[in-house]
DNA sequence: CGAATGAACTAAAACCTTTGCGTAAGCGCC
DNA sequence: GGCGCTTACGCAAAGGTTTTAGTTCATTCG
């Protein structure tokens, strides 16, 4: 900066503020010092410009598990708004339990980010008072941060809408396969998907049979699994509802691979509406991904430059995406999917 | 780090010692100094120390498609070890034209960052001369940066691979499903796979009918769209060589709606192995991936710490996977697949 | 026992910007 | 024409760390 200052003959305080397009600085004055600043290919430290206003011009994002569709997605929406507004984002991805403790033992945005947006997270109490004692705005993204300002859906309706349509069609005995979870990932996300099964169960006057709830590991292969666990079952069900697409895709293989006809003789349904789920025709129920992902980013904006949030709690709506992996229980007259 | 200094009754510059493990600090003194940082809740400034020492502590990742599946895994694997060796990893994710020419017109990583990652990006000669010229390492993963260091997979041979496999089933009549890329996002690799196309066409005697190079948007769509011009020839093929899965895939829609059979009337074959390819026994030609994050990773670190890369080209090997959608042309004896 | 050596630590400069305060010049106004 | 006001700019401090050149002190060696 003292280079631009000497060739164009004034102070760097001038430069500076000519640069920022701050106030006090003459408009031929500013043209000159953004023209010398171009040709000397300058870009002012923002170290040093950290150092003393104390902001450090990114925001960091943490999110588990990148290559999945929905975390990608939040991520690139709020990337968008957040590189907008000026931001640079600062990146930690945490794909197991040994990186996850190490992110909320060290909190390695400390000093190094003015604010954090939380992505899919399921957190616990402990993690949850480390992020509000970072003394920096902390957002979330499909994820319950307490106090803190967040973005998601109603879950709980979300599944209700999913089950509920399934009880539409005539059927009785609806299963739920929900992800293990050992690590707490999305442990929050699936018990609320539960309680709005067990809601719509209820409701449509059904038994919640305790045999028809069954876990397996997030991902196709965890869906495949319980899939194969709910068909040896002495009465399995006839329709079932799947915490994600990806987990009813792999339900789909198991019945493709067993010979049992979908729809026909298995309804199932999903969650999210990934691309996935619009390739094989599933029936999902459809939430919107990208819009929350430039929400969190629009909150964390707010929050770090106004310091406060103007709507600190946004449900967006659910939407029942009826597809062909659903239709009228069999043996029943009915409206087909 | 003067409260710090303070608490302990030592100089500042014994505190910057012990915390970054330099000799010249007894291990009593460090000792005290470690829990004095700790119970402070102290942690240095990055601003500061990048100030006097010139380095950020972070490196950048430029990506155009977090959310396609390839893209994502590279980025995780890179993350992964850069993490590992002590970065913060700054995120560009550039989706469209627009953002591309701003990164590349404005540059945001000088000063940010230590070192540059490119994922899959194919680079026009100026936007090369662009990096070389920021002044810092930069390695491409699945990108030809033409001097600097890189990783990547032979694509010509791989795609060869691909083709040569239709051919040995017999077929003569094998077409390949490019993608437009108006935006040259990844023009280099479907240039290079087209080469290879070329390559094991001739190699094996069969006529490059340019009538059986089609062209649409890259994915799922587009090559759906693309499998339908091929159906519309006077003579289809009876095979296709689709420059991705993702592309691929759409083409098996096609067919499928199309009530042709795969493989029986029509053979598939996709590349890269992704997760879909397997659900859908998709035969295809896999690369790994993830190794292709690490060594990029690796890579960087090295240019970064040691001003010098080891093995600055890497080429990892290609591997076809024969699944349910490639098998012998129809009406000829032969290896069913 | 004196001197030389080395370890442990201090003092202070340097890194680059931002920003509050000061100053000078230009302007309108009575 | 003097007064106050505004505008444009300079000056210098402050921000937190690293690092070089000392300084002190104990130890070792001759």
């Amino acid at each position: 900066m003292a280079d631009v200052a000497r060739a164009v003959g004034v102070s760097t305080g001038t430069v500076s503020r000519a640069l920022r397009g701050q106030p006090g600085v003459s408009d031929a004055m500013r043209r000159r010092i953004l023209r010398a600043a171009e040709s000397l290919d300058y870009v002012v430290s923002p170290a040093a410009s950290g150092l003393v206003t104390g902001r450090t011009g990114s925001v960091a994002v943490l999110v588990p598990f990148i290559s999945r569709w929905f975390h990608a997605q939040v991520l690139a929406a709020a990337h968008q708004v957040l590189r907008g507004s000026g931001f640079e984002i600062v990146l930690y991805h945490v794909e197991g339990t040994a990186e996850r403790r190490e992110f909320f033992e060290t909190l390695p945005v400390r000093r190094r980010a003015d604010g954090l947006v939380v992505i899919a997270l399921s957190l616990t109490d402990e993690e949850l008072a480390r992020l509000n004692g970072l003394g920096m705005p902390v957002v979330g993204a499909s994820t319950d941060l307490g106090p803190a300002p967040a973005v998601g859906i109603d879950d709980v309706a979300g599944a209700a809408k999913a089950v509920r349509h399934l009880a539409n069609l005539g059927h009785r005995r609806i299963a739920m396969i929900r992800s293990t979870d050992e690590e707490g990932f999305h442990g929050g996300v699936s018990r609320r998907r539960l309680a709005g099964y067990e809601d719509a169960m209820t409701e449509s006057g059904l038994e919640v049979d305790p045999a028809l709830v069954v876990s397996a590991p997030w991902g196709i292969d965890g869906g495949a699994r319980a899939m194969g666990e709910l068909l040896s079952q002495r009465t399995p069900p006839t329709a079932v509802f799947a915490e994600a697409d990806e987990i009813a895709i792999g339900a789909l293989r198991t019945l493709r691979r067993a010979g049992i006809a979908v729809p026909g003789e298995m309804s199932v349904i999903g969650f999210d509406d990934s691309p996935m789920a619009e390739l094989l025709d599933l029936t999902t129920v459809a939430q919107s991904v990208h819009e929350q992902g430039l929400i969190a980013g629009r909150m964390l904006v707010e929050a770090v430059q106004q310091a406060r949030v103007a709507e600190p709690a946004v449900r967006l709506e659910t939407r029942l995406v009826p597809r062909g992996t659903t239709s009228a229980r069999p043996g029943r007259p009915g409206t087909a999917g």
